[in-house]
Parts: structure tokens; sequence; C-alpha cells
DNA sequence: TTCGCATTTCTAGAAACATGGAAGTAAAAG
DNA sequence: CTTTTACTTCCATGTTTCTAGAAATGCGAA
């Protein structure tokens, strides 16, 4: 990935309804969740959270599809990934060594050198 | 962390400038590395330069340290650490269980469930 | 103490973003 | 057909951000 896609899509995280929004998605997984849940959960306007899930679409971050006339979003996981995945190449790896950062290994952070 | 800081933080990394400061500030590891090189290496103008690392600073990102009349930046590695553990902790682990993002182990994303 | 280099602060215009009510659209139900 | 539900798009308003020149500051050197 290059780096003004991932500067985009952690834009989009950068907000803390969007990221909300995020956190919700991850839980929800790969079945995913419908609009009005998270409106419901997040407790916010339509029309604003409409606006926070098309930007969230238009990097590619989100998916949407409708069942009836309810519109289920999905978090594009590979896409998360690869933003990841960036975030360690260019930036845990320094000079194809062994590089400053931790990556984390489990919610306890018992972290090992990457 | 709380995801209000998160936000903050991963906005900051959200543009493309300051992302590139940032691999800058990853490559150059605990020893920094000063404004100057930074501006020649990004050919920007001081003042925007000054801009961007101002704002990485407020979040705690990065720290600045003189030496004689060059200012010497470096990375807060263990916030750094403090936000990807957030994005593991809250983001890659769904309800307590495994989640379903993968966590990069190595640049070749020989990646295993997390 | 005067000079020059390194960097920040001031300033301001242009552009982008955030928010939410009102009106519009799609689909099922009555 | 009409209504209801689920959601989006339009629109208006206020706020923040980005950018970079100009002026100011900090600091070492001559």
């Amino acid at each position: 990935m290059q780096l003004e896609l991932a500067a985009a899509r952690l834009a989009e995280l950068g907000h803390s309804t969007r990221l909300a929004i995020f956190r919700l998605l991850v839980k929800a997984g790969q079945h995913g969740i419908s609009v009005g849940d998270i409106q419901q959960r997040l407790d916010i306007p339509g029309s604003t959270l409409s606006h926070h899930l098309s930007r969230m679409i238009k990097v590619d971050l989100v998916e949407q599809q409708r069942d009836g006339r309810t519109l289920y979003c999905r978090l594009k996981f590979n896409e998360v990934e690869a933003l990841l995945g960036f975030l360690y190449d260019e930036c845990c790896v320094a000079d194809g060594q062994p590089g400053w950062l931790n990556m984390p290994q489990s919610s306890s952070h018992n972290s090992s050198k990457c």
C-alpha cells in the first residue's frame, strides 16, 4: 500500500465517532451490522452516521449490502490488514533490520520485539 | 488507552506529510533526527513542517530535544506501541475471543490469526 | 555584540470537515 | 395505492485544518 492511501485510511479512523463505528464493525465480524443498529448503539442522527459511513466506504474500509430494507455494513478486513501491514512494513522495520516497535501479540501486551 | 486519545493520534498519522514524517522518525530510531534534516528530506517549508511537528507533539507521539541550535525529534515509541495496542485490544479481539484480523508478523505477511 | 543559522510564532486566505434538520428514495407492509 | 420503515442526499452553518510568507526568537560563532 502506498503512503497516500494509508494516510487517507488512518484519517478516517482518526475521528472518535468513526473509530467507534470501526470498533462495532470489528465486533460484528463477517456478518456485519445494520446501519440502524449502529445508529442506536452510538445514539447519533442518521444523517451524521450516513456521512461517516460514506467516508469509510470511499477509502474502501467498509462495504454495504442490502437485505430488504435493511443495509448491512461490513468491514473490509483485508483492507484493514493491508493498513496494519503498511504500518508494520514502513514503520516497524527500519532499513530491513528489526525495528524499534513492538507489535502487540495479546491483549495483555506480552509483546516481543519485531 | 481510551478511544478519544487513540482517535486523536490516528488523525495525526492520517495526513500524508505527517505520515512521511512518522516514517522518517521510525527509521531514525531512538537517536532521532533534526528538524532541518526532515525539512531537507521532505522538501517542505520550515513553517509548514513546524506546524505538523507541533501537532504530533501535542498528542504525545513525538518529543524534541535541543542540542546547540539543532532540535532533534524523536518518536515516543511507547506511545506508538500504546496506540497499536489499542487497535489490537479494541479491534482485533472480538468479545474476548480471537478476532477477525491478522496482525502482521513480518514484512512478507506470513501472518497468523490473532 | 553582531552575524548567521535553526526553528517557531504570527497571520490569513483557501479548502476541507462536522453536524443535523428537511426532503428524497427504496422496499416491504397494509 | 398509501403508509411505514430504513436509510441517503441536500443544504446550510460553524469549525478546523492546511499552507506558507514574514517576522521573531534561540543559540553559537566570529
